[in-house]
DNA sequence: CAGCCTGATTAAAACGTAACAATCACATCT
DNA sequence: AGATGTGATTGTTACGTTTTAATCAGGCTG
């Protein structure tokens, strides 16, 4: 009810506002006693700073806002858990936004956190908007991008090396014989499918064989229904490759379960393996080899670059990290 | 970097700060004309109201803190996403907080909260601290629990009815022909669990049987590991109980691995349901049956009754909510 | 035409804090 | 003793907005 102030602990400490304010932000430029004379009567007040009178004075913040496309999907959740520590650590608030895949909700985010003048933003860019990203900057609005490639070079960003996931993926199937390999893909948009395509091709030029012999299913989903699909159709065809890689678990896990009600034995018919190492991934009636993805991680390094280019923008210079995936052997491969 | 303030839109559109204020908060209570002039230079000058500001002179903020156990969680990003949509929807942002079942972490979040100043906070406590949410309250700042009981007659609660919820488990268990039923569940000092338990006995009670007649089995944990250990241990008795209710779905996956790895058919020989319905229930090779909560329901239907005590604080009524669970049947039960 | 009402606009005073220059007390040096 | 320096503290101003009371311009009534 009653909003304690500044002022009033000042009067409670027999001492001048400017001292209250100086032992909250520069603790050591007041003498210890009456520092202590002023923490206790913090203490008694209850009083708590007011972040917004605060931000009107500084000029600046203590929130970072994060837009994600999609809370409900894992990965997503484990960066946003990455982000939260850290921030949380360096004493920052974290406003959420969730685009779920929607330009306009994007958007709307975008503007929550210039009305809030958050110091930074960690954004997975969705709906194609370089110019609302820079009209960000211009503001004075710090921007990483999580999960995307840099759209220039004044710019952090952090991924995950998807070439690399898929040359992994495919090298291990390659090292447990396998001879015909299918790559079970989603949308073709979507960069990571490309990517890890990509790497697929590369293991197997690495391995003398010709890339173009991959032979590649794109669902329209990345889902375990289309998964399951996609074991329907390679199930309706002449041979059965004898390898599987699928471009995430959720697609994989709806493969196993085609497979194992067809009869089919895994690994010892065909090997499989998926991309994202979710929780679920061990899981499974056969557990699932994937490629782990540092996401917490990923999460982390992002905020990390996002404060230090806010508390250090003299020495902040701008990186692209470039994360490496691993392999996750379990059940599902030879 | 040159922040464009109500004043500079006001000197364009030839107009007093205070006229823009009342375009900004009550269109209504402007001209026509004026106001068309107003929103063009605001348009023009690419004015964006600084929150901070607004809230220290308004005395109140557009925010929500979400404080919740844990991120990683399907139910509780379930949640999130349910207020996210409507906070968003209603022109709010959604501070997160992610306490990471440490009570010192969430008393660090709610103490953020205070300082940013939010309307209200969103939140499933986990440390005991009915004082810290007494606190936030008498500093004006509405608090509603989520999927917890109230703690007092004035306050806003939602949850789900987890006794209806076991109840509608084993009744189906017992349709199926279930006779010796086990209940494989989570630490005694998780609400959740008790309350299901209460409910699977009610359902027994109600077919004429003795609730005492449950076999209880509780794990350390609820998660995919701890429900194989869990198979191993009711495999390694006598007899095997033909139907197994648990607490929650990564249990019951942990379950349905154990039992399948030894021969055991599901649900020829033991009936299995879970509690959730999280996506990967309808994902593993034997297909899950479950509980469905309304979890996004969930998370708005809390933001709803916390918005509206906010903007109608002399209308709100407290209401404590609980919704109804579903029965999902699906293949792993006869 | 005076008086009054109505609706639109404005001027001015806060809100709570941070920052900077100014002041003060006091010890040290010449 | 006087000058100088140092460290601690204070007074004041400004941040950008909302809000209330006051002003103003017209139109209507009697």
């Amino acid at each position: 009810m009653t909003t304690v102030s500044i002022k009033d602990v000042a009067a409670l400490a027999g001492v001048s506002p400017g001292t209250v304010s100086n032992v909250l932000n520069r603790p050591e430029k007041v003498a210890g006693s009456t520092r202590d004379r002023v923490e206790t009567a913090i203490r008694q007040l209850g009083f708590v700073r007011h972040g917004s009178a605060s931000t009107l004075r500084a000029g600046h913040s203590r929130t970072v806002g994060l837009s994600v496309i999609d809370i409900g999907n894992p990965f997503f959740t484990d960066v946003a858990a990455g982000v939260e520590d850290l921030a949380s650590e360096r004493g920052y608030a974290v406003i959420l936004g969730n685009s779920s895949g929607s330009p306009a909700k994007e958007e709307r985010n975008l503007l929550v956190f210039a009305e809030q003048r958050v110091r930074g933003v960690l954004i997975t860019p969705s709906g194609a908007d370089p110019r609302r990203l820079a009209m960000l900057r211009e503001r004075g609005i710090a921007v990483v991008l999580v999960d995307h490639p840099a759209e220039r070079p004044d710019q952090c960003a952090v991924a995950v090396n998807d070439v690399a996931g898929g040359s992994l993926a495919v090298t291990h199937l390659l090292a447990g014989g396998a001879d015909r390999i299918a790559y079970v893909s989603g949308p073709a948009s979507i960069r990571q499918c490309q990517d890890r395509l990509r790497g697929a091709g590369r293991a197997l030029a690495a391995a003398g064989r010709d890339p173009a012999e991959l032979r590649e299913l794109a669902m329209p989903a990345m889902t375990a229904a289309a998964g399951q699909q996609a074991a329907l159709t390679l199930l309706a065809e002449d041979a059965l490759p004898d390898a599987l890689f699928c471009a995430n678990d959720l697609l994989a896990l709806g493969v196993l379960r085609g497979l194992l009600q067809a009869g089919v034995r895994v690994p010892a018919d065909v090997s499989l393996i998926g991309y994202d190492d979710i929780d679920f991934a061990s899981a499974s009636a056969v557990s699932l080899s994937s490629i782990r993805q540092p996401t917490y991680q990923l999460g982390r390094a992002a905020t990390e670059l996002l404060l230090d280019e806010c508390d250090n923008p003299a020495t902040h210079a701008h990186q692209q990290v470039m994360f490496q995936p691993d392999l996750v052997v379990r059940e599902s491969t030879r």
